[in-house]
DNA sequence: CCGCTTCGTCGAAACGCTTCGACGAAGTCT
DNA sequence: AGACTTCGTCGAAGCGTTTCGACGAAGCGG
């Protein structure tokens, strides 16, 4: 393995001025940066990350840090992912992904503190997070996909909920449903403070209210059983609901597996929309879910890109973003047969 | 930040014996050792990765390089990754991801040859593939989750297909079916010369024939609609097919859907087998698939303990492992109607 | 043609750790 | 009791970079 002493004995130069070259950070002739690239291509160098590390007290690594539980990634955050590498790498950076678990604040501690990471991507936060507290406390620069309860202090980019939410009713109200359910993530889910099921019980009794209708939310859990338990709650709570508006992109699948045991059609007899949602699982379904889908990458790279920028340049300003979901309409909605001059048999 | 400067002083001892107590490499009296772990503490003293990598030319990372294509990581790819990770971090490393996609072959090549990594996890490996040769001639070590197509100079851990397709048409054959479609993978996956996809098809080949029936195997698109087609395709060539065993996990809800479009009850009309599934998805579906478990977090684990013991003890020795996927009997499977005296109406 | 910048390069000192050889102080063997 | 091993500790030499101060060589205005 060449090291830099080797590109400067062959180019005859010291080895500063390879590093100069290397960097940028003086200026170089052209003869001998030719020279210099020369002996690098010939030797096949590469520069060692760790003495560079040490040296530049900068990795040139950045962490983004996700929670995995076992349901795995869905293709929402695996857009985060993707974009969020792509981002990284056109800034030169490496990106990391690292699996920790809610448990492993300590190791995060010691991830943190070990000056491996020169700044970090939070994913998947809660209104109230330790992991915000360990970071800052270690002094890495953050930015974070969610936000916390108080976002006054920090650098984040997230979902608008609430513009999300308001869409999703629109249309919805738009085709002529009046009695809409929404089913939100479970109750343990909202109890632990999580951003976006709270943010959108919010936002959905706010808009349906700004309609003159009453919001109804029934909590599922993240299954496909959830979701059948979820529907025969709405049943119970609202008989005559024509829609329903879903947060839980697992408990969806229960909620039209049971629509059509009780022999109802999507969207004939009930609407349904999903909430933050990828296409490619909108497509899973038959028909394919009306949605609203997440700006998966944009999030990934934007939240890079202020990352990166904090680094390089020398402010350290805020950077404070919220994008909203696209209302993409499918097979899932229509007007309510029942009240709509549509077809109104049954 | 506290160095090991700071901490022996502290401790009135050399700097020396500071990291012969971090490391374990030489003895020290426990006397000693108590005064400089105090020190320790009350410094906060973390020690700095990059230093520890480049004086000790290892950097205790080890990085599990996963293709992310746009749908995401399905539960089995988690399982995988937790299953790593939990491993890595009780060998004492920790674990990075790196989304590197195809395209990124100099990336990885810089990425190996920066001496970052001590070591690699491969996972979704082609018979023929690149990444493999790069990391090789990078001198990384490597241990493959999959094979590629010449096993004998590689670690790898995979799945045991034979015998997993094995079990599912047993199973399916035990219940009475004799007409059985297997839908596999696309056209195009099978061309790049993707292992599973592959591997099964032989496997099922075998397994069909090996109980004198006849093997029919469609090639499905990733994608809902891939597996709406790969049915009409599979009633074309089979219309009196009873079941259908499905290696993808994408089109197995497309399937699903096309089946109940046309009429068709499972299991009672037409039992369902999904190879290589997670219970997570398997109960996503109505009814839950009767499905081939795969062994998704005792892969990672495996693979990374090979790994690290390949690092840590001196032997090279090679480790090569295959793992069977479990028959978990769910609902869409059933003795087939038409054939069994179950109830042969229709 | 003389001081003054600016440019391009060099040598050497970090960066924070591991590891090697050395060396007293004990213990062990004969 | 002397010759030999451990045992526990120290000092110093790296590991492969970056970065700082210095310094000749040009280039420039007056």
């Amino acid at each position: 393995m060449a090291t830099m002493h080797d590109v400067a004995r062959l180019a005859q130069v010291s080895v500063s001025t390879v590093s100069y070259v290397l960097t940028g950070t003086r200026p170089i002739s052209q003869a001998t940066r030719n020279k210099v690239l020369a002996a690098m291509a010939q030797l096949d160098y590469q520069p060692n990350a760790m003495a560079r590390g040490l040296a530049s007290r900068r990795s040139r690594i950045l962490g983004l840090l996700m929670p995995m539980d076992e349901r795995g990634l869905g293709a929402t955050e695996t857009a985060f992912v993707t974009g969020a590498a792509a981002a990284a790498s056109a800034a030169g950076y490496h990106l990391v992904l690292s699996p920790v678990g809610g448990g492993d604040l300590d190791d995060l501690r010691r991830l943190a503190s070990q000056r491996m990471l020169d700044g970090v991507v939070l994913m998947e936060v809660q209104l109230a997070d330790e992991r915000v507290t360990v970071l800052q406390e270690a002094g890495v620069p953050l930015v974070l996909i969610g936000r916390t309860g108080d976002t006054s202090t920090l650098s984040y980019v997230d979902i608008d909920f609430d513009q999300t939410v308001r869409e999703a009713v629109a249309h919805l109200v738009g085709l002529g449903h009046r009695r809409i359910v929404y089913v939100n993530h479970s109750a343990a889910t909202l109890a632990t403070g999580y951003g976006p099921a709270l943010r959108t019980r919010d936002a959905f009794t706010a808009a349906m209210t700004g309609h003159g209708l009453e919001p109804v939310m029934i909590a599922a859990e993240d299954s496909a059983a959830g979701g059948r338990a979820a529907l025969a709650a709405a049943f119970a709570q609202a008989p005559e609901l024509t829609a329903v508006l879903a947060m839980n992109e697992t408990a969806i699948f229960g909620i039209l597996g049971e629509l059509t045991g009780r022999g109802l059609s999507v969207p004939d007899d009930v609407s349904v929309v999903s909430m933050v949602t990828s296409p490619q699982v909108a497509e899973l379904a038959t028909p394919a879910l009306t949605a609203m889908t997440s700006p998966g990458s944009a999030l990934g790279r934007i939240a890079i890109e202020a990352l990166t920028r904090h680094l390089d340049g020398p402010a350290d300003l805020r950077h404070q973003q919220l994008l909203p979901c696209a209302l993409e309409i499918r097979g899932s909605t229509a007007a309510p047969r029942s009240r709509q001059p549509v077809g109104a048999d049954k």
